[in-house]
DNA sequence: GCGGTTCGTTGTGCTGTCGCAATATCGGAG
DNA sequence: CTCCGATATTGCGACAGCACAACGAACCGC
């Protein structure tokens, strides 16, 4: 167990306004833990024991219906709080979080969420502006979702992987985590099939290049038309 | 304006925990409004100002789409709170309320937020859990639009409808406001054109009875079959 | 009572998207 | 090196649901 040290959590928006000891204690009632690619980090209808932090790595936020079906309601990008079903008052987990690739995470018991937010100046306030965020995105989702034709939706979903977690390479911006044909149905409510001809036809018009579990965006300002300005 | 009467709030899950002189204060520091049908009580991307109770009445939060189209996001019932942008640090409301039927609502200026968590017992734990449920049901839907087709949409739709702002009546439940065809489609993402078709069906089998802007269900039992139970 | 507007129904053709299926390709395990 | 599972591509047929359209009925203001 070695020391965690503070530049880890500076500058993240819930620890902005604090002091470097305040930093220190926190660290200190942390737990850190790694996770392989494809795991669980925490399960749907799990009791909420804990809250986390991703330190490093991709995290998926999935929920699987009852006939089986499965869609990511949202990514987490490194950096984020998740599984802060304690701030809403939710006994249960509503989803699954699934690690993308390698992840490393900062874990609390929940018992520490009502101290961190009376005891921490702007903690509160940051990682509810957080949950506001998530709240507006979850409800262009739902406006997509209800309005969109699939092309749109799912230059929509790359779109906003590329500007969330994309990373800059020569010749345009790639995801920055693998991800699968299957993956982008599943953000989209598609099917595979769909997305790999879509892709395809956006490879061939030198949209996006993509290679097995990656995707690159070469040309980000015409996805940006095929996601909406037509709609 | 007359004095408002500490009946209206006690039992309201923000303020179940408060005193009765608690309550006064709280209510001589809201206006009260009351609103025609039809008409927006505050409007998407309007600074948020205001954060507001509905007495009585139904609301509805909807987004529209630079295409147009026009989404409901969610319902509210008389007793819960809505515009709590605040609470989650927007600057500007996400979405516009419309009422639904004559609406009273009670409204406070946005300054008086922080002061009703600080000084409440319960009102900010209560509320951040009111956020909560409305977090998940967004989930459920975006979980339908992404895997259910236009029949299970429609079907649970109503069903949301009737459990959260049902009157019994005889022969069945009802929706407790005015709504349309167009209304529902606006709801699950599809026309008024299969919305219509769809209740006609259901008509014919007995599932439901719909006058002008009237819908009873008279077997929900086979309405939770059609949401989802073969899917 | 009259005309206009909103709301609802129903028919028809079209198309975007899915379902199924066959095949290709990659990458890791042993 | 070989095998096998995961991933991706592509073609084809089917159909759910949309767009368009026309009509009918209830409600509202005057």
């Amino acid at each position: 167990m070695k020391k965690l040290d503070e530049s880890l959590l500076t500058g993240l928006p819930p620890f902005r306004k604090l002091t470097r000891p305040q930093i220190r204690e926190i660290l200190d009632a942390a737990q850190a833990l790694r996770f392989d690619p494809g795991v669980a980090v925490f399960s749907e209808g799990e009791p909420v024991a804990r809250f986390f932090l991703l330190l490093d790595g991709h995290i998926r936020v999935v929920r699987t219906t009852p006939g089986g079906d499965l869609i990511i309601a949202l990514h987490i990008a490194p950096g984020q709080l998740f599984g802060i079903g304690a701030a809403l008052g939710r006994t249960s987990y509503p989803a699954t979080a699934m690690t993308a690739d390698d992840c490393v995470v900062l874990c609390w018991p929940n018992r520490l969420w009502p101290e961190f937010t009376a005891r921490y100046d702007g903690f509160a306030t940051e990682t509810y502006k957080i949950v506001g965020d998530r709240v507006g995105e979850m409800n262009n989702r739902i406006v997509e979702l209800a309005t969109q034709q699939v092309e749109q939706r799912v230059a929509s979903a790359i779109l906003r992987l590329i500007t969330q977690m994309g990373q800059k390479v020569a010749g345009g911006i790639e995801v920055g985590f693998p991800i699968t044909r299957q993956n982008i149905s599943d953000m989209t409510g598609t099917t595979l099939h769909t997305v790999s001809r879509l892709l395809s036809a956006w490879e061939r018009d030198g949209i996006v290049v993509s290679e097995r579990r990656k995707i690159t965006v070469t040309a980000p300002h015409r996805l940006v038309m095929l996601s909406g300005a037509d709609g």
